[in-house]
DNA sequence: TAGAATTAGTTAGCATAGCTAACTATATTT
DNA sequence: AAATATAGTTAGCTATGCTAACTAATTCTA
């Protein structure tokens, strides 16, 4: 199986990375959905607005592609955030496309569900002490990498 | 706000912990998801196998509990698991209670994902130099540790 | 330039997974 | 014995993932 002769160790780690990676992915979003649903919306509504307000206004496609899902499912996703005002459909030239945008509405949920979320992790973090709090910075920085990583595989 | 003086800098860190935390989850959960889905197996149904796999059998209360989930989801993900033989019951004193336990269909199902799962994160650890292999054990630590304290929560 | 092929997005239909409310059956408490 | 509590299920809602098949618009090509 192993390509390299130093790959045993590294597939023994992998596994354990890829487990609790896995399982921390899942209870994350647990958790944070539970916050979110008082918000009235959903993981995937709420990670896709993310993208409009941060990324800026993008067509379907383009979306479905940040978010890694496939068109259908995000046509349901916008048709979601449209019915609920939180983005909002711009026409193109090209009349097959168009432009999705977050609307002010859908700035300040974004910003509200930040600090319901915020708030959970601080209280969490607030029981960490200042080497721990240094080990989720590089945490973060590492997932944001790997993730960065995964996204380019096909 | 803040409670503290040396909070504010923190709830910045924070902000940016969460976003990213968030983003990773689910991005990471739509990755393993599209390679497990090739198993028939989802996500919920695998998160909890695993739990009973490797933490041994326990009644569907506790597994809820374990999972983070309400006992009616709990019920359904083991009607799942239950229906294509990857767990089975067991009877106890109490009538009403039951013991789930995995098959060895089930530990086999559980191997084989871990092996896709790993796979996936290998090619994407395979890029990473022997320091960047370190930041992602210690961000497997740290996950797993923020997670045990998530879960505390109310 | 007429027709074929491609591209953007939607609709329909299926499955999983989350929830609450309300139910049955068993066990415990009073 | 009756009231209460506990374990699990059922019913019904919503959200989110998929593929297949569709419409409409654009681009390519012969």
């Amino acid at each position: 199986m192993a390509k390299r002769k130093s790959k045993i160790s590294s597939d023994a780690e992998a596994y354990r990375i890829a487990d609790l990676l896995h399982s921390a992915a899942i209870h994350l979003l647990r958790k944070v959905r539970a916050k979110d649903r008082s918000a009235g919306i959903g993981p995937a509504q709420l990670s896709a607005l993310s993208v409009l307000v941060f990324g800026g206004p993008r067509s379907l496609k383009e979306l479905a592609e940040a978010e890694q899902v496939r068109p259908p499912t995000m046509s349901r996703i916008v048709a979601g955030l449209a019915r609920t005002r939180l983005t909002r459909r711009k026409t193109t030239d090209d009349k097959r496309r168009m432009l999705l945008e977050a609307t002010a509405r859908g700035k300040k949920i974004l910003r509200e569900g930040r600090r319901r979320r915020v708030e959970m992790l601080v209280n969490a973090l607030e029981k960490f002490s200042a080497d721990e709090l240094r080990e989720a910075a590089a945490a973060a920085d590492f997932m944001r990498k790997l993730v960065g990583r995964l996204a380019s595989q096909k």
